[in-house]
DNA sequence: AATGAATGAGCATTCATTCAT
DNA sequence: TATGAATGAATGCTCATTCAT
């Protein structure tokens, strides 16, 4: 963990207990909003003081910072896993929508996070920390696809930077459509109600779209 | 304007003031969010009293909503009139992505707003208020898509409602990254410093990650 | 008033409101101290509501500054009313002396909250509200001092700037003798149980002691 | 040591360590006062953990009382040793003089503390323990103000308590103006910035001053 | 005996909402 | 109808004190 955003104490604690803290958080943090978000309830949550809350992290900010850095790293982990294999450009980004697939939906907490953060004043702060993975995944798509592009496999008119960017962005809805209310509802509108058990319908037809984007026919 | 949340009288007052309120409170709630917005900062960037707010508007949750409702009908509107004309899928596309990076321009606060309200809690209420507006372009690209399928178009393979979908992700995406800090600072990543004067560049690739994802070759 | 410490609207309530404001204020700074002073058992105790006091003072320390600019306004109107008199030096100090007795009497918690303030942490803001004040009465006593001395009524060798030092370190004393709880059992000492009753005695005595410093015989 | 205030762990500490904590108290209080100083704080100054501290304190009260009576019994002692010698009154006065100057700067932070002390709230606690030096030295000063006077030295028409109680008061505020800053500040007015390089002058008038009080001429 | 992590009551301050004018 | 002063519940944060190790 970064330790920018908590104190030693933090790294002296249990395992368990550091966990406790950190899911309450998140889920306080996700639900409501920073502003909104109670440190009292996040103590009371994980079963912790508010005044040990104040010996792990110096401030509400930086609770909130160091959280959003723990969904960060997790999400970062899930994608650096899949992109550094050395499959198919295709089956690669099939590993991706599975994976978002099952990633969100045990991580909808986090997810909300993710949306919420987009939103905050505070986003300068959080940027600070989002920015390393969202370079890091930027890197990996553009890189993958100018690969792929001069090897012939890809479409040659193709602005590598660009498609990235449009696939970064298919893969955040879709992110957000499995774990945020209003965008649930959204998906509801096109793919009807039973969306749970669409998973393998909206991963083929993602990957007809972005493969008719990409691929020479 | 849409009665369930204003009361009468807000209807009563001069044109130009009902605008000065809804103008500050779209530029409030989208620089603070929904808990840090502060009723008595929009009352006085008004110039109305807090009063006559409350005489106007039952409570804060009210009065964002309203505000939402205005926004949705801006964009309704905007998407609405590109829709209904009869040109060609593919055109119309084009026009979109245009329209998007005109409005958004100009909209600002319009489009934080409508990241804003994606966050959770209140956004029950918020759906009410959006799926309106949601179902009707769902409904329009659906079917839209489905024509040009049965023409011959587009791919016959592709389902109308899906493809709708992530083609409405990409212009979400798309407006969040030309008016919301985050997706700002995240667009630059992929696009370098300047996108400002990269309008056409972002035009024309998503243009052609579109029909290539759409359209026989 | 100098409005460097309230806001506009702390001159906009009722003149009794403003009294009962600043006499809770005075009570509760004088008894506690700035730290443990409580702003909303100021409120309570002269009858506004926290969010109003806040709507006068932009915070705790500017009520309390606004509190000590009181006292210091009063006790200086006090001061200046006798020095500007054309008496005689001793007459002079002979009235300061009974003047300090009656107003210190009356103005218990003002006295305390004087001793208070040479304590603070605070006491660099505290002191620009106060110099004003002990350079005025300095140079009030040291310009008598000096005149007498000129004019042969008093020894030739004191140095003026001092003498006046010291005769103040005295009629400080004096006011704290009768105000604070430490002081008066302190004096108790001197003058045995009955302080009260020897007010006479005390003011004779002060008298003689500084007259003997001054005149010659 | 008065064991009212500590346990009696507390004399089972190395002198050296006994001697940390009441420095670092002393500090502790001077800089800011009792309700603000920190515990936590004394006790990382004195390299001591808190726990430690409250099995030598009942309570944060008692460590503040404790502290007071160490200045207390220092200040007792330089006083008490100057005036046991036989020495003529005069010169008394005059070595006490110099005495304050000199213990006062090397003694600051006890000095603070004795203001600090004069503050409400604790005062009646606070007294137990000063009351013992002030009786002391009130007598002290009043038994040989009677003796010279007796001895026909000084003026007859003095009241040796109260001629007493004024030199004690014309001593404490020169402690004052020699360690807090509010009075330091005001010493400033009368006798000019650099109060420093002053001590034989400021020493001098006083001495004139108060043997102008005292002896026939 | 010594430690220092944990506790939670307490307080300054904010802001949605009300209501007398 | 309009005003804006008044309200007071709510919350981030601190620190004296305890107690398991």
């Amino acid at each position: 963990m970064n330790s920018d955003f908590f104190k030693e104490t933090f790294m002296k604690i249990s395992e368990e207990k550091r966990q406790r803290i950190i899911d309450a958080a998140i889920a306080e943090f996700s639900e409501h909003g920073f502003d909104s978000a109670n440190i009292n309830t996040i103590a009371q949550r994980s079963g912790v003081s508010v005044g040990s809350l104040y010996k792990y992290f110096e401030n509400k900010e930086n609770l909130f910072l160091a959280i959003v850095h723990v969904g960060v790293e997790k999400l970062k982990a899930v994608l650096e896993d899949i992109m550094k294999s050395d499959e198919s450009l295709e089956s690669r980004i099939e590993k991706i929508i599975k994976a978002i697939q099952v990633h969100t939906r045990e991580n909808v907490h986090l997810t909300k996070l993710y949306n919420e953060m987009t939103t905050e004043d505070r986003s300068n702060l959080v940027w600070k920390i989002v920015s390393d993975m969202e370079n890091a995944t930027a890197g990996l798509y553009t890189s993958i696809i100018k690969e792929a592009r001069d090897k012939g496999y890809v479409r040659e008119d193709l602005n590598a930077n660009l498609f990235a960017f449009y696939l970064d962005n298919l893969f955040i809805m879709l992110q957000f459509s499995y774990a945020c209310e209003y965008y649930k509802e959204r998906m509801k509108i096109f793919v009807g109600e039973d969306t749970l058990n669409k998973d393998e319908l909206i991963a083929d037809q993602l990957m007809k779209f972005i493969k008719g984007a990409f691929f020479l026919k």
